[in-house]
DNA sequence: CGTTTCGTTGACCGATCGGTCAAGTTTGCC
DNA sequence: GGCAAACTTGACCGATCGGTCAACGAAACG
């Protein structure tokens, strides 16, 4: 559909169905959750929603897209002035995680969106956005010299995996402190890359409780 | 449903629904495959596959559950009489990307259960027994002071990041050699972790290769 | 042979799905 | 005020879903 006119009053409501769906979708998710569910709970006639979305698919759609737009801009604008490729990347993953624990219900999204026929070529394609960021840093610091020349893309993938994994098993699922897990994955991360962490004041126990003694 | 007493002829339906069912569930998603389409993929009528099963679900549940089983069943065999933590580590690593490489549909209907009400508690505790055989591992490295003291609970779960996305990007999606893979995963793991890679004769620049990598 | 249990058929069921639409109400604008 | 465009209603549609069931064939066993 070609946009239609809205109103003020249209682009509120068209907000709130957003917001409604998105809520719907993290919880019951997407095949389970029905354009039903959707206005019933917002208490409006079905059609109040084929007036705003073409399709149930493609107010998912539109969910996502503007959800890795905006995860890419946050991550965009924490590095931006910062001119160590290893800090770029250190500043640029905890920024996801820390965005991902402020957008716990579009996180679930990004998961289950993943794993659908539909949605899956698309997600790829967010996804490789974000690994090309990190490999144009990795390539930086392995000119620099300040990590092991290790293939980038490789090394990319994988931070993409501790962050994701561990957001959703320790922010999404268990709630624990957003920062402190962002800097266990930073520091998992930078050892990974063969980083000196000592460098950048990241010691390996900085996801220690209390007590420790360091290494 | 008690089980039901089947005829050497009823096993091998059984099992032919389970295997085609597994490939309908991989390719195009949980929801979207409707038990008709299982059955007429397979030319029988529909009251045939609620002779052996009591639900879709019930189905759905009995695949993950003897896929989780056999993966572990797996790792623990590859390290059953291994000493050293660390190389336990490894090698339990390895052994996951392996198998999943071996089975793609599996692996795929794993991060799909993952998203789902339905199925995701019982997602959760398989993925935490992993998580777990890890643990101890990693408790005993540090007792041993092979890797630095850091909270083995973010580190196990940290390795199972690495792991599944890695897999899923280098080997689902672009079938790239699974050993190779499992090579990169487990020297970004062992750095992530803080331990000594060369002393395990794991160089950092062990997924580099000299040319070309593989379409 | 007869009988029992296993295995199979496919029409059928109620529910629910995503989506349509003719009709009505509200709003912005001249 | 008048009129068009924006917005809303909810009954309705065809399709499909997971699941049921009465009836029937095949085999094992006496």
């Amino acid at each position: 559909m070609a946009t239609r006119r809205l109103t003020p009053r249209g682009v509120e409501r068209r907000n709130q169905i957003i917001a409604f769906a998105t809520t719907l979708f993290a919880a019951k998710g997407y095949h389970p959750t029905s354009v039903a569910d959707i206005v019933d709970g917002l208490g409006v006639g079905k059609g109040v929603f084929y007036w705003y979305f073409e399709s149930k698919e493609e107010l998912f759609v539109e969910i996502l897209r503007s959800a890795q737009k905006d995860l890419r801009r946050r991550q965009r604008s924490v590095i931006i002035d910062e001119v160590d490729p290893v800090r770029r990347l250190a500043d640029g993953i905890a920024a996801g995680v820390l965005w991902s624990a402020e957008h716990r219900e579009l996180f679930q999204l990004f998961e289950f969106a993943q794993t659908d026929e539909r949605f899956a070529s698309s997600m790829r394609a967010g996804r490789a956005t974000l690994a090309n960021d990190a490999v144009s840093h990795l390539s930086d610091a392995i000119a620099l010299g300040a990590i092991p020349d290790t293939d980038p893309e490789r090394l990319a993938w994988a931070i993409l995996g501790v962050s994701s994994v561990m957001t959703k098993e320790f922010i999404d699922e268990r709630s624990e402190d957003a920062a402190e897990v962002a800097a266990a994955v930073v520091s998992f991360c930078l050892g990974g890359l063969g980083a000196d962490r000592a460098a950048l004041g990241i010691s390996p126990a900085s996801s220690i409780r209390a007590s420790g003694a360091p290494a």
